[in-house]
RNA sequence: GGGCCUGUAGCUCAGCUGGUUAGAGCGCUACACUGAUAAUGUAGAGGUCCGUGGUUCGAGUCCACGUAGGCCCA
C-alpha cells in the first residue's frame, strides 16, 4: 500500500484548544481522509509540544515564585517534577476536541518532546550537526544587567516597571568620508559609550538621503556632512541658504549657521561607501568602517543613518553579519576575543583614554561618582569628539530605557555566549530546495518564508532555562575540550570513563532523566584528563519539533527504515505566523543534514477572528468556546464554515450564526434530497439491489444530472490535489443545492410517486441514489460524520457486504465518457429560458398552474434549436405551455440588437475599435439579418480609408423585441409568451388549481401518502363544471380517487343524501372520515367533500 | 522601518490568461408555491470594485505611488 505522509505539528497540551484549533485541525485532516480514500496508508502519530517557557511561566504562576527562586526556594528537581505534571493538563480537553471534532489521529501512541527516548534522538540529531561543524559557540547580543552580572529574557525586561523615563547624553557623531577632506556621515545615538565599538554605518536602501554643506557648531570648521532627507529638519530647522554669500560671511560663533543641500543619494548608492574610524583604539582584523544596508534604519529620530556597533545590539550584530563586517573586539589569548565592555561593565584597557571607566554611572561606586571632578564616561566622549571635529551635536535626551529589575540599574545590551547553528553555511540550499516546496498559498513560499530564508542569521540555539532539551556539551573550564554526546550509550560510556578517572562516583542510573539538573551532575574527562562540565544552555523548543520527523520513531536507536517510508512529509500544515518556527526548523534540519525537504507540500493556515475582524483573546472576553459551538450545531458544521466561508490561509472572521446557515443551505438541504428520497424508496422497496439502467436507456435528464455529478467529481479532485478544499467544499455545496436538489429532484418527483414500476422509476431511483451517494464521499473528508451518517443510510445492508464505512471507500473517478459537456450546456439554457418564462410570467400574473398556448424562441442557428428542442419536454412541463414554437426570422418580425465581439475585434484591429464600435452601432435590422445569414458586411472606415469586414463571429447578435408579445432576454438568450387564454386553456387550468386544492386538503386532513379518497364535488359555475367534466380522469388520477362525483351542493360534514352513500357503497358514514371544503378558484366557489376509500 | 497578504453590495465571499449590463449566498422588501414543507421559487432595492496616477482601443483585473487592516521581522 502506498504510503501518503503526513506529519503532525505537536500541539502544546500547557493550554487549552481553541476554535482556530479546530480550523487548523480539519485542513490536516481533510487532506489526510482524502488520499486515505485514494488508498493510501496515512499515518497519523499524534505528538504533544512539552518543553518551554509557556511551561515554565505556567509553573512559575502555578507556584507563585520566579525564575531566580529556582534552585533557592525550590529545587530543580520539584521544579521540573511540577513541568513534567503540567505540560500534559489540558490533554483531556484535547482529546476530546480530536474526538469530538472528528480529526483522525493516533492519539493512543503519541510522541512527546519530553520524554526520555525523543530527547535521545534530539542529542542525536545535534550531534550530527556537531561532527558536520554546523554547531559552534558564538555569542548573541542580549539584554544583560552588569550590576547583576546576568543576563535577562525579553520576559524579565517587560516585567511593570523595567522601562524608565531617564536623561541621555546623546551625540550625533560625524565620520569622515575616506579620500575626502571634509564630507563626513552623521550618525546619532543615545549610549556614546558604544562608539569606540563602532564598525559600521546603517542606511535605508531605499530613503533618499542629501549632503548640506555647513559648518561645525563646536569647531566653526567647513563641513559637509551627509543625513536622510527626512531628518534635514530636525537639524537645520532654519532657512535653507540661497547663494554662497551666507557662508562667505559666517563668522565662528555665530549663532545661526548657514547650510545648503549640495547632493542627493538613494541609501543604495551610500552602501560601500567607507570612512574613518571615529575612535581608533582597536584595530579590527579585517575590514570595517562602511556604509550597509539595515532594515531597521529609520527617520523618526536621529539622521536616519544608524551607528552600527556589532557587540552592543542585536540589529548591529545581524546587519554586521549579513554585511560581513567584524565586531570590534580585543583578544585575550589564542582563541578569545572580548568586547571592549567587561562584564562589570567597565572600558578595557585597550580604550586608553578612558580605561577602567564604568559606562554608566549606576555601576561605579558611589566614591568615585561623588568625587567633585568626576564626570560620566558619555560626557567625557562628548568633550573629546567636540574638540576633534567628530561631534555634530550633543544634547541630552529623555527616552525609555530598560532597568534590571533586581538592581534597578540600567541594563545593557552586551554580547553572551551561546550555541548556533550554523544555517547560514547551507542558506543557498535552503533557498534553493525550499522552491521545490508546494506552498498554499504560493506568496507564503516565496515571498515571507523565501524573504526570510534570503535574510538568513544563524540560528541561536541557546536558551537559558530549565525546562527543555540540555545542551549535550560538556567542555573543560578552560574551553579547549569538549565533547557532544549523541546517545544515551555515549553518556554512559563517557560516565564509565569518569568514574575510572574519579570524576564521577557511580554509573547512571538505569532510568536517568536527561532533563536539567541530572544532566548538570554529570562530569566527564577529556582527553587529556581534566574535567568536562556541561554547557548549561537549553536547545531553543523549536528544535523539539524540527526534530519531530526523526524523533517521533526514536531514530535511529529504533524503527530502522522509518525514514524509507516517512520521509519526507508529502503534506504538513501550520499558522501561518510559523514562518519562523516550525515550518524553518522542519527545513533547516533536514536540509542541513539530509540535504532533503522535510515536507513537499504546506498549506498555511491564517488567524480565526472574531465577527467583527478582531483578534480573539481572553482578555477581550471574544474568544469563541469550540466545544460549545459543536455541541450546538454540530462538528461537521463548524468544519463546513470554516473551510466553505473562505480560504483557509486568509483569515477567518468567525461569526456563530455561520455554522447556522450552513445547516440551512447546505446540510438540510442535502438532507432533505436524502429524505424524499428514502421516502419513496421505502415505499417502493428500493434497495439498489436491482441490475443498474444502462446509461444509455436513462432519459437525458438523468444523463445530464450525472454529467453535472463527474464533472464536480472531476472539479473536487482536482481541488483536494491542488490543496484548495475551500474550492471544493464550494463546489460540492453548488451541486447539491443548484443541480441535485432545486433541479434534479424538483424536475422528477412525479417519477418517484407515479405508482406503475418500470425503468424509468428504476432509473429514477438509481440516479438520484448514485448522486447521493457519490457525493456523499466527495464531502466525507470535509463533513465526516453525517456523511458517514448518509452512507450507512444509503447503504443499509452494509454491514454485511460493502465497505464498512465511508472513510474507507474508494474516492470517485470522474467517467470522462459520462460527462456530455453539450448536454450541460443545454440544460444551462434551458435553465435561462424557464426562468425568463416564469418572470414573464410573473410580470402578467400568470400562475405557473394556469396552462398557456405557446412559448417562442428566437433561434439564431440550427445547433442552439436542436438542443433546445431535445429539453422541449422539460420546458413545456416547468413553464406549463402547450408548444414551443422556434422561429428563425425571416420574417423580421424580432427586432434585433447588435453589439460587436470585442474579444474577437480587439485583438485585430487594436486602436481601431472606437470607431468600428461606432460603426456597428449603425447597422440596421437588414444588415444584421445578412450577418445572420452568414454574409460578410463591409464597413468602411475613416481613419486611414481603411475597410474591413465583419462576419458573424465579430458581432454578438440578440433579439431585443418582438412586437405584440411579452418578451425578456438574457444575454444570448430570448423568450416570447403568448399570454393569450381561451376557454380551454381557462378549464384545464382550473383542473390543475382544483387538483392543487384536493391535494392541500388530503395534506390538511392527515391522508397518507398512499390513501385512495373518494370525491363529491359542487363545481358551482358551468365553465367549472365543464372543466370537472373535461378532467375527471386527470383529476381522478392525481388525486388517488376511485371515484368522483359531481352534484349541485355540499352541506358540510355530510352527503346531500342518505340514499347516495348506500348507492356509492361508501363503507362509511363515519363523518370524522369526511372531510369538506370550499375552494375559490379564480373566484369561483367550489364545494368539495373527501373521503378516504376502504377499497 | 522592511517583507508578505488582504481591501468588490449592509455582512461573508466569487470574478479564469484585460473585452463593455461586475456576480452568488445571507440579510431586507414584495410576490408565488405548498405530495421535499421549520423547505422552496421568482423578482426588487442595494456597488466612486480602498484612493490617485499610468499602460491600453478597452482596467475590478496589469504597473507605480499612496491609504486602511492583518501576519512576520526589526
Amino acid at each position: 500500500m502506498p504510503h501518503f505522509t503526513f506529519y503532525e505539528g505537536p500541539p502544546s497540551a500547557n493550554g487549552k484548544p481553541g476554535i482556530h484549533h479546530v480550523l487548523s485541525r480539519t485542513i490536516k485532516d481533510i487532506f489526510c481522509r482524502y488520499r486515505t480514500q485514494q488508498g493510501f496508508q496515512v499515518h497519523r502519530k499524534g505528538g504533544w509540544d512539552t518543553h518551554g517557557l509557556p511551561v515554565e511561566l505556567a509553573v512559575e504562576k502555578q507556584l507563585a515564585i520566579t525564575k531566580e527562586d529556582i534552585g533557592s526556594k525550590i529545587s530543580v528537581e520539584d521544579y521540573n517534577a511540577q513541568c513534567r505534571q503540567t505540560v500534559l493538563q489540558y490533554k483531556e480537553q484535547w482529546d476530546a476536541l480530536t474526538e469530538q471534532m472528528g480529526y483522525w489521529l493516533d492519539t493512543e501512541n503519541p510522541y512527546v518532546t519530553c520524554d526520555r527516548d525523543y530527547m535521545e534522538s534530539v542529542w542525536h540529531l545535534l550531534k550530527l550537526l556537531y561532527n558536520k561543524e554546523l554547531l559552534y559557540k558564538g555569542y548573541s547580543v542580549q539584554p544583560y544587567s552588569p550590576a547583576a552580572g546576568t543576563g535577562l529574557s525579553a520576559h524579565e525586561l517587560n516585567q511593570p516597571g523595567c522601562y524608565k523615563q531617564v536623561k541621555d547624553t546623546s551625540i550625533v557623531a560625524q565620520f569622515q568620508l575616506e579620500g575626502t577632506a571634509q564630507d563626513y556621515f552623521l550618525a546619532w545615538t543615545t549610549t556614546p559609550w558604544t562608539l569606540p565599538a563602532n564598525s559600521a554605518l546603517a542606511v535605508g536602501e531605499q530613503m533618499d538621503y542629501v549632503k548640506v554643506r555647513t559648518f561645525n557648531p563646536y569647531t566653526y570648521l567647513p563641513v559637509q556632512v551627509i543625513l536622510a532627507k527626512a531628518a534635514l529638519q530636525r537639524y537645520f530647522p532654519t532657512e535653507e541658504a540661497t547663494g554662497t554669500t551666507a557662508f562667505d560671511q559666517y563668522q565662528p560663533a555665530d549663532t545661526s549657521i548657514p547650510w545648503k543641500m549640495v547632493a542627493h543619494y538613494k541609501g543604495k548608492d551610500l552602501i560601500g561607501k567607507t570612512y574613518t574610524q571615529l575612535l581608533p583604539y582597536v584595530t579590527p582584523s579585517t575590514p570595517a568602517f562602511r556604509v550597509i544596508a539595515g532594515s531597521f534604519v529609520t527617520t523618526e529620530e536621529g539622521t536616519g543613518i544608524v551607528h552600527i556597533a556589532p557587540t552592543f545590539g542585536a540589529d548591529d550584530m545581524r546587519a554586521a553579519q549579513l554585511a560581513g563586517i567584524p565586531p570590534i573586539t580585543v583578544q585575550r589569548g589564542a582563541d578569545t576575543a572580548l568586547p571592549i565592555v567587561d562584564r562589570q561593565g567597565r572600558f578595557v584597557d585597550e580604550i586608553t583614554d578612558f580605561a577602567g571607566a564604568y559606562v554608566k554611572d549606576g555601576y561605579a561606586p558611589m566614591e568615585l561618582t561623588q568625587q567633585p571632578n568626576y564626570k560620566p564616561v558619555d560626557v567625557r566622549l562628548a568633550i573629546k569628539l567636540k574638540e576633534e571635529n567628530k561631534a555634530f551635536l550633543v544634547a541630552k535626551y529623555e527616552h525609555s530605557y530598560p532597568h534590571c529589575w533586581r538592581t534597578d540599574k540600567p541594563i545593557l545590551y552586551y554580547p553572551l555566549d551561546a550555541w548556533f547553528v550554523k544555517t547560514t553555511a547551507c542558506k543557498e540550499r535552503l533557498i534553493e530546495l525550499n522552491k521545490t516546496i508546494a506552498w498554499q498559498p504560493t506568496a507564503t513560499g516565496v515571498g515571507r518564508f523565501g524573504q526570510w530564508l534570503e535574510n538568513l542569521v544563524d540560528w541561536n540555539l541557546s536558551r537559558d532555562r530549565y525546562w527543555g532539551t540540555p545542551l549535550p556539551i560538556w567542555r573543560t573550564k578552560d574551553q579547549q575540550e569538549e565533547i557532544c554526546i549523541g546517545s544515551l550509550k555515549e553518556l554512559n560510556r563517557e560516565v564509565e570513563k569518569a568514574i575510572a578517572a574519579g570524576l564521577m562516583d557511580k554509573p547512571l542510573p538505569e532510568d536517568i532523566d536527561l532533563h536539567r539538573p541530572y544532566v548538570d551532575d554529570i562530569v566527564l574527562v577529556s582527553a587529556k584528563g581534566k574535567a568536562m562540565h556541561r554547557e548549561t544552555d537549553l536547545v531553543d523548543v523549536w528544535f523539539d519539533s524540527g526534530a519531530m520527523p526523526y524523533a517521533q520513531w526514536h531514530l535511529p536507536f529504533e524503527n530502522e527504515g522509518a525514514l524509507n517510508d516517512h520521509f519526507p512529509a508529502d503534506f504538513i500544515a501550520e499558522g501561518m505566523d510559523q514562518t519562523r518556527g516550525w515550518f524553518f526548523t522542519l527545513h533547516v534540519i533536514s536540509v542541513l543534514l539530509q540535504d532533503k525537504v522535510a515536507f513537499k507540500s504546506v498549506v498555511a493556515n491564517g488567524l480565526v477572528l472574531d465577527k467583527k475582524g478582531n483578534k480573539m483573546s481572553k482578555r477581550l472576553g471574544n474568544t469563541v468556546d469550540p466545544f460549545a459551538i459543536m455541541s450546538e450545531h454540530g462538528p461537521d458544521a463548524l468544519r463546513w464554515y470554516m473551510i466553505a466561508n473562505a480560504n483557509p490561509w486568509e483569515n477567518l472572521k468567525f461569526d456563530p450564526q455561520g455554522p447556522v446557515e450552513v445547516t440551512r443551505r447546505f446540510f438540510s438541504t442535502l438532507h432533505n434530497t436524502y429524505g424524499f428520497f428514502a421516502l419513496y424508496a421505502n415505499i417502493d422497496q428500493f434497495n439498489n439491489a436491482e441490475k443498474q439502467v444502462l446509461h444509455q436507456d436513462r432519459p437525458e435528464i438523468d444523463r445530464w444530472i450525472l454529467s453535472r455529478l463527474h464533472s464536480l467529481i472531476r472539479f473536487v479532485d482536482e481541488a483536494y490535489k491542488a490543496y484548495e478544499p475551500t474550492h471544493a467544499a464550494r463546489a460540492i455545496q453548488d451541486f447539491v443545492v443548484d443541480d441535485l436538489s432545486n433541479w434534479y429532484v424538483r424536475l422528477n418527483r412525479k417519477r418517484f410517486w407515479k405508482s406503475q414500476h418500470g425503468p424509468d422509476k428504476l432509473a429514477a431511483y438509481q440516479t438520484l441514489h448514485t448522486c447521493l451517494d457519490e457525493v456523499t464521499k466527495l464531502a466525507a473528508p470535509i463533513a465526516p460524520f453525517y456523511a458517514e451518517q448518509l452512507y450507512h443510510a444509503l447503504h443499509p445492508g452494509i454491514h454485511r457486504t460493502e465497505v464498512p464505512s465511508v472513510h474507507m471507500t474508494d474516492f470517485p473517478l470522474a467517467a470522462s465518457e459520462a460527462i456530455d459537456e453539450l448536454l450541460e450546456h443545454k440544460m444551462e439554457q434551458t435553465q435561462k429560458i424557464v426562468s425568463l418564462a416564469h418572470a414573464l410570467r410573473k410580470k402578467h400574473q400568470l400562475k405557473v398552474r394556469q396552462p398557456l398556448g405557446r412559448l417562442l424562441i428566437p433561434i439564431t442557428d440550427a445547433a442552439t434549436q436542436k438542443g433546445i428542442a431535445s429539453l422541449e419536454g422539460l420546458i413545456k412541463a416547468e413553464v406549463n405551455v402547450k408548444a414551443i414554437d422556434y422561429m428563425d426570422d425571416t420574417a423580421n418580425v424580432v427586432t434585433k440588437r447588435i453589439k460587436p465581439n470585442f474579444k474577437a475585434l480587439g485583438q485585430r484591429y487594436g486602436a481601431q475599435m472606437k470607431e468600428i464600435t461606432q460603426a456597428i452601432g449603425l447597422l440596421g435590422q437588414e444588415e444584421i439579418t445578412q450577418l445572420e445569414q452568414g454574409m460578410g458586411i463591409a464597413l468602411s472606415l475613416e481613419d486611414k480609408n481603411s475597410e474591413i469586414t465583419l462576419t458573424l463571429e465579430d458581432v454578438l447578435i440578440t433579439s431585443e423585441d418582438i412586437p405584440g408579445w411579452a418578451v425578456a432576454n438574457e444575454g444570448e438568450i430570448t423568450v416570447a409568451l403568448d399570454i393569450t387564454l381561451d376557454d380551454a386553456l381557462r378549464q384545464e387550468g382550473i383542473a390543475r388549481e382544483l387538483v392543487n386544492r384536493l391535494q392541500n386538503l388530503r395534506k390538511e386532513e392527515g391522508l397518507a401518502v398512499q390513501d385512495k379518497i373518494e370525491i363529491t364535488l359542487a363545481p358551482g359555475h358551468p365553465l367549472v363544471k365543464e372543466a370537472v367534466h373535461q378532467y375527471e380522469t386527470y383529476i381522478k388520477h392525481e388525486t388517488q380517487a376511485l371515484v368522483m362525483r359531481v352534484v349541485e351542493e355540499v352541506r358540510s360534514g355530510k352527503l346531500r343524501t342518505e340514499e347516495e352513500v348506500c348507492s356509492k357503497k361508501l363503507h362509511t358514514t363515519d363523518s370524522s372520515k369526511l372531510h369538506t371544503a370550499t375552494f375559490d378558484i379564480d373566484g369561483y366557489v367550489v364545494a368539495a367533500q373527501i373521503v378516504v376509500s376502504e377499497q
